[in-house]
DNA sequence: AACAAGTTCGTGAACGTTCACGAAGTATTT
DNA sequence: AAATACTTCGTGAACGTTCACGAACTTGTT
């Protein structure tokens, strides 16, 4: 049926290059790799014939008998997230400066869990870093001895971690809002409402031992849940003059549902983000922030995951595990 | 020197383990993959010294006799730049479906250019994607038969290739500002000053057919190079009214510099961007732009890589080559 | 013309795994 | 007790490449 020529079947190899040409399977390498020790004309000639075969070297033979390239594994939630491509080309630089690969698996697209990612991943890489959710220690099991980074998670179900200190994050923004006069405060947590994130529930256990009135409300991890979100909530409880959100995207939704609202940010109601993206400088007024330095998370992670894979870190071991703090970056939106 | 126990020297292999369980290769494989044909105390005593030796079945030996799973590269100049990432994650999504793995690289952290990520990529990967700018004939050349799709770059240089119709984009956004009454132009343009990239080119030639006056300026691609070079725009030029910026993220910085400047937009001067990315719709006013579907953008770059991966699609022949066109978003800027 | 030195090329072995098949052992039936 | 069926395990071959080494050919020197 296909009317495409000499296709398919199967892949050239080496020796169908080499017997097509009249030399030996060296020959051929020699010619591919640009090595030394071939007379021109033939490097010529094999290339010009590889180049019509369609040959190219199985990266797997190659692989094999030279010795492994490590790659590494990157399992991401959603890339249309502004955090995560932010942490992701750090982890990026931070492999390329030691000569790894990086395979991206993005799962947000309804597709399905972050085990599946790791599924897809497993067979191309050494190791696995990513935000895998509480589904880290199956991760881990999938990937039998291979290090596993993950972050957001508690310590000990995989070789290694990073998590964030959510108490403390949480009691710099009270504070602040605090300290600008807030006293009716909201909590926009991300995810359904039948669930309190680990964000969630650091705030309010910080809200409860501080005395402070809180109001917990949910919506879909986006901007335009966020907006819609706050929508509602300034409807049903209008006296709101200090919000804090599940990250800077949502903050950035619901800068733009209180602006719908009528209300004045931060005159009216004072908002602060979380992670410190980028994005945050860009909108208005510019976002009042828990902010983490992107480009550390991912050199931490790498520099962990370079510990595990070399031996120098013990699996699940001390120091194999570390928490990062968030600071508040002071703007104009709280 | 090194206090880690048993390790470094060599990785274990399939053979080391089967001979310390006393076994052989066969039963390893069979404990390993959960396959069938073996009894369950050999299974765990296998997987449990596996786990102890650390053996991890070598990824290239598995590839060669299993048949290779595709891996594509997707070579990107910078994931801190919005448009890029969404970009990536159409193409991830799409690649997903297909079963394809992809190995990402960011060429954008001063480490390099283009060629260098191909240069990384090209043991890893059976064909890439990517933003390749000028030098993408010496990334195909690399490659040597394997497929490379192209954006943004002449049809021709390499096997497959999307660009985009600036001319037709540039006409829109003339249009409009002249339809809102904006007469004296300025175009942002990304780069150094003694370049003009090709949407440049275009936005420079519309103009000149259509008899409009228009100031060029350059700045970094970013957003706080723009909002620094419109700054210093309005300075010289203080009659600007409209302005079209060489993506989104310049023009949410080049808004920022106009609301530092004391111009209020649209009114004082109206502001297009281009490409459309998400970022738009959360500054203030929200952006009007010359949109592309970046998803529709990843999804065509895949199905061309699989034209030419599977042979159906005819390399540097007509179908090969595709050109989108952007479609104007009219949105609280211009 | 003979020898040395350099250039060009080819052959066996190895990389670590899975597949196909056959052998041995164990349980079930007659 | 013999025959059958099933379970558990092992062995040769193959995947496609590069490395180490040696053979053949070419050129230069005495």
């Amino acid at each position: 049926m296909s009317s495409s020529p000499g296709r398919s079947a199967k892949r050239a190899t080496i020796l169908d290059v080499a017997a097509a040409a009249g030399v030996s399977r060296q020959t051929v390498t020699r010619a591919m790799n640009d090595m030394t020790g071939i007379r021109q004309d033939t490097r010529e000639r094999v290339q010009q014939l590889a180049r019509e075969m369609g040959y190219t070297p199985s990266r797997y033979a190659k692989g094999l008998v030279q010795g492994a390239r490590t790659a590494i594994g990157l399992a991401i939630p959603d890339l249309t997230n502004p955090y995560f491509p932010a942490f992701a080309s750090s982890v990026v630089e931070m492999a390329t400066l030691r000569g790894w690969n990086v395979v991206v698996d993005d799962f947000g697209h309804g597709s399905g869990s972050s085990l599946d990612a790791v599924k897809r991943l497993s067979p191309q890489v050494d190791a696995v870093i990513g935000y895998l959710g509480p589904s880290a220690d199956k991760a881990q099991a999938l990937l039998g001895q291979r290090p596993v980074v993950v972050l957001d998670e508690p310590a000990g179900l995989t070789a290694g971690g990073i998590s964030f200190d959510y108490s403390f994050a949480a009691g710099l923004a009270l504070e602040r809002l605090g300290a600008i006069g807030s006293t009716r405060l909201a909590y926009l947590d991300a995810g359904p409402a039948t669930l309190l994130s680990a964000r969630g529930a650091a705030v309010s256990r910080a809200a409860a031992d501080l005395g402070i009135e809180l109001t917990v409300v949910h919506s879909r991890d986006s901007a335009e849940g966020a907006r819609d979100a706050v929508g509602s909530l300034v409807a049903e409880y209008p006296a709101v003059d200090g919000l804090l959100t599940f990250n800077d995207l949502m903050a950035a939704g619901a800068l733009k549902g209180l602006a719908a609202s009528g209300r004045s940010v931060p005159r009216d109601c004072a908002v602060i983000g979380m992670d410190g993206i980028p994005l945050g400088l860009l909108i208005t007024p510019e976002l009042t922030t828990l902010s983490l330095d992107l480009r550390d998370v991912g050199r931490a992670a790498v520099d962990l995951l370079d510990g595990l894979l070399t031996g120098a870190l013990p699996p699940y071991g001390a120091g194999s595990h570390l928490t990062l703090r968030h600071e508040l970056a002071i703007r104009g939106s709280a």
